[in-house]
This record gives C-alpha cells, structure tokens and sequence, in this order.
DNA sequence: AAAGCAATTGAAATTCATTATCACTATCAC
DNA sequence: GTGATAGTGATAATGAATTTCAATTGCTTT
C-alpha cells in the first residue's frame, strides 16, 4: 500500500515535471523519496540532512528547490507553527485538515471538523468573500500533560 | 473617547513596567503612543520608521523589544500571515478575532464566530486537550476582487 | 550633591531561515 | 556531436529578529 502510494506521488511528480518541461534528475527522486518517508511535518533543514546521509554531494539549495516544486505539484503544503521555521507535510492522498498542538510537549495532532469548515465559509461569504482556503491551529494542552 | 482610550493602555503599561521593576522610558512611551495610532496590523520595521520620524536617535532593537513587552502586557498582540514578518495589532479593547484576507489585494478584515469558537472548543476535548488559544486565518478573494 | 548600581539604550554584530548568484555540469532536441 | 537549456552545489546575499556591549540614564542611598 506505502509502495502503491509511492509509486503514485512518483507519477504525479514525473507527470508534474514533464508538463512543466523540467526534467527528473536523481537529486530530486532522491529528495522526493526521502521527503515521502517521513510521515511527520518536516522542515527543509531536516530533510536536508537526512537526503545528505544518502548522497553527500547534494545541497541544501537543492533540497529548498524541490520543495517548492512538490508544492506546486500538489504533493506537499506549508505549514506554519509560527516558529521561524517553514515545515512541510503530505498533501496528496491526506484529507484537509487543521493542527491542534501542545504548547507543553509539543506533540501536533491532525483534525478535522466538517461543521467548522461549513461555518467559516458561511463566515466568508457574510463578508462578501469566496473562500478559497484556510489555516487553523488550535493550542492548548493535552491529556497527558494536563496529568502534571 | 481614543483619549480615554489611550491614557487607560498608557496606565496598563506603567503599571506593567512599575510591577516588573522596569523603567518608563521616553522611548517606550513614543513607542507605545506610536503603536497605538495605528488601527492596522504593523511590523516592528514599519513602526520603527515612524517613530524614527518623532526621535530620529531611536534605534530599532528598541522597537523590537518594546513590542515585546507590549505583549507581555496585553497591549499588544503577534499577528502571523505567514510573509515571514512578524505583525502586531492591539490586544486591549478589541475582543478576540481571526482574520478574513483577500489574497487579490490583501485587505484584511477582522472576523468572529462565536459558534465556530465553541466548536473549536469541542474538538480539542475531543482529543483530550484543554484549549488555550487559537489562530485562524481565512483566505478569499473579496466582493471587489471578484469582479474583476 | 555624590556615589553606586541596575536598567536602558543605540549601533553594530550576529543568528537563522531562505533566496539569489554564478560557474560548471548534465541532458535534450536536432 | 553540437548547441541550447535546465539543473546543480557552493557561496554570497538577503531580511527579520536577537544579542552584544560600551555608554548613558534614572533611581537609591548616603
């Protein structure tokens, strides 16, 4: 199933950058493939020194490069915990949905809620605008550290 | 009424200072009077330059690090739309809101919904967590942009 | 008033994430 | 092959935000 998912972003990527007349090279398969294995947000530093554990010569430009190419491909989003720092996700094959995050240990949870997605668009259009899209992060504290 | 206003924020803010053993400046008052005539969420960088119109010695880590203590007081609040600039709008006074913004043009308007407000509340009980805050942005295209 | 002392400041240097530049290399169409 | 073009890695550059530090300011205690 990973491998069918896999082998599916792969197309979408090849599909993505042929349409574009870009070409496959193996920096960024490397760098997909790496980016594909991770199923937590990651930021492009991170993903940096994991592809460098599999080719040394590869750098850093590169690896911001190809992310925002799996974005506009649809295979990646941004996401923004307002820590400086830009982090990555998986976009194709995951449902929408929003981040509700400790603020004491920091473990991110993913959710959704179809009422609030209905009511933010009925929220837009009182204004007179057509929503497009959306970011929702939610903090508090979870049960465990609730406990302490 | 702004007078009203404006001297209840300056009292918070010595009272702040007076209560953490910090100094009331001639810049930090510029600065929170300079803060205060902007109805608008503004970067450290803007302000700086208007302040540097009243006190052309002013430097802008004071501004940075007056914004900060504004928020430590309430007074003011980080605003992040993801440009990489951190913004800051006023804290007292105004209720809590999210932020409806055109992505054509860039006006932004505040927005609240006490019934998402509550569902948001329900969601993170849901998984067990107890919710402190939350941000939220929407994105659109306003009634104006739309005719275009 | 003088002295002591901690808070404050502005300028400059520094950090950190991200982007741009550039010389070189790989790949494609012909 | 031969050019044209895309892609690369190293490095420099950018931009926001923070830190450093010597100098200054404002209180407190004499």
């Amino acid at each position: 199933m990973t491998e069918q998912t896999q082998k599916t972003e792969k197309q979408i990527f090849a599909e993505f950058l042929a349409r574009k007349n870009l070409r496959e090279t193996s920096q960024r398969d490397l760098i997909l493939d790496e980016f594909l294995r991770r199923e937590q947000h990651i930021s492009a530093e991170e993903l940096y020194d994991e592809v460098k554990q599999r080719d040394r010569t590869i750098g850093q430009a590169t690896v911001y490069r190809v992310l925002k190419l799996l974005c506009e491909a649809g295979l990646a989003r941004e996401v923004n915990f307002g820590d400086g720092t830009m982090r990555y996700e998986h976009e194709f094959g995951h449902e929408h949905h929003d981040h509700l995050t400790c603020t004491a240990c920091g473990k991110t949870i993913e959710v959704v809620d179809p009422a609030i997605e209905t009511l933010q668009k009925a929220l837009a259009e009182k204004y007179g605008f057509c929503l497009s899209n959306h970011e929702m992060y939610l903090y508090g504290t979870c049960a465990e550290c609730q406990g302490r």
